[in-house]
DNA sequence: ACGATTTGACCCTA
DNA sequence: TAGGGTCAAATCGT
């Protein structure tokens, strides 16, 4: 496949800007707690990417691939970059701090290489199971002694674990009519909350989710509702942790914090969430709705290792909106 | 119990 | 066939 760097640098900037507009949109919704702080750290770290591949796709295009700038700052700022304009996008960096790059990696992965003193080591992203990003971590010889030791980090394929996840947050919303209308109906409400003080939120929302109403679920909604979930995520705090409620035990607004996991209900039972993928296996947490009918006195499946989660529903396409409570139920067992 | 990591085996390619 | 890359069962850590 043809390599267009100038789309490639519009298409990541674009992405920049789009990711600035939701910093902004975050940074003016709310006073910042401490959630709310480190989402806007993750957009800013996200920025920081942004620059860093732009910077380096300008460079590529001005120097041949091997002739690589200098840095000897000695911080987290990647010391040398080359790019490559192979299939597969290949890039590498000369870092001492190899795992400071703002996202999530699983190693899967470790070899002892022939004429080197240290193993390398594989990693994959870990915010999206099919994003296809992936590096390799080799420390260099001769780091040793007063300097600090250095790594080189080879990434292989662009993350797309941004569009993945925006696109199961699309998929959210288009899940069966009674989930959509419900949807509709919170955005409704947080919209007009939006535009006016917001004073009016804490009364209407409890007629739509249920009692136990409190601020966390209110700006969890809203967050989904508006489009507003980070998109990549923070590595922590998002989904928020359930401590976060347990000022209001009788909530229990405790949102899936790991893969495999059920979801739980609010407190009447109105809603809750759930995590599938359009492959029909459950996989990372993503919000959505479901009339709790369809999920009362049943279990999620999940095994264990690696594949935790394994829940086959059907080959019907997974989220397609017709489909969405035949999956859920498929999704869960009889307890 | 479950997610993360380790590590030997296996696969692929030059 | 050797070496690099990946898989996946076993193990570890919380």
């Amino acid at each position: 496949m043809a390599f267009d760097p100038d789309s490639k640098l519009s298409e990541l900037l674009a992405g920049g800007y789009h990711l600035n507009t939701r910093l902004q949109a975050l940074l003016i919704s709310r006073p910042l707690d401490r959630r709310g702080q480190e989402e806007a750290m993750a957009f800013s770290q996200e920025l920081s990417r942004v620059f860093v591949a732009s910077m380096s796709m300008l460079n590529s295009n001005a120097v041949a691939p091997e002739v690589r700038t200098g840095n000897t700052s000695g911080v987290s700022t990647p010391a040398r970059i080359s790019a490559s304009r192979e299939e597969g996008l290949i890039r590498k960096e000369i870092t001492p701090s190899p795992h400071k790059d703002g996202y999530q990696w699983r190693k899967y992965g470790q070899k002892k290489i022939q004429n080197c003193n240290f193993s390398r080591y594989y990693f994959k992203c870990n915010r999206h199971r099919r994003c296809e990003a992936k590096k390799k971590v080799q420390q260099q010889d001769g780091g040793r002694g007063r300097l600090p030791p250095m790594f080189e980090v080879t990434y292989v394929n662009e993350h797309t674990c941004h569009e993945l996840r925006a696109s199961d947050d699309a998929a959210a919303r288009m899940v069966s009519p009674w989930t959509t209308s419900r949807y509709h109906a919170v955005a409704g409400v947080v919209d007009t909350a939006r535009g006016g003080d917001g004073g009016g939120l804490f009364d209407l929302l409890p007629h739509i989710i249920g009692g136990g109403c409190t601020e966390e679920k209110v700006s969890c909604l809203a967050a989904v509702v508006s489009g507003s979930v980070p998109s990549p995520p923070p590595p922590s705090g998002w989904p928020p942790a359930p401590e976060a409620s347990a000022s209001d035990p009788g909530a229990s607004f405790v949102p899936p914090a790991a893969s495999g996991r059920s979801a739980s209900v609010a407190d009447d039972g109105a809603m809750m969430m759930m995590m599938v993928d359009d492959t029909g296996f459950s996989w990372d947490p993503w919000w959505s709705f479901c009339p709790v009918e369809e999920a009362a006195g049943h279990q999620l499946v999940t095994n264990r290792n690696q594949h935790h989660g394994h829940m086959h529903m059907d080959d019907a396409g997974g989220l397609a909106d017709a489909v969405w409570p035949e999956h859920t139920c498929g999704a869960w067992r009889r307890a």
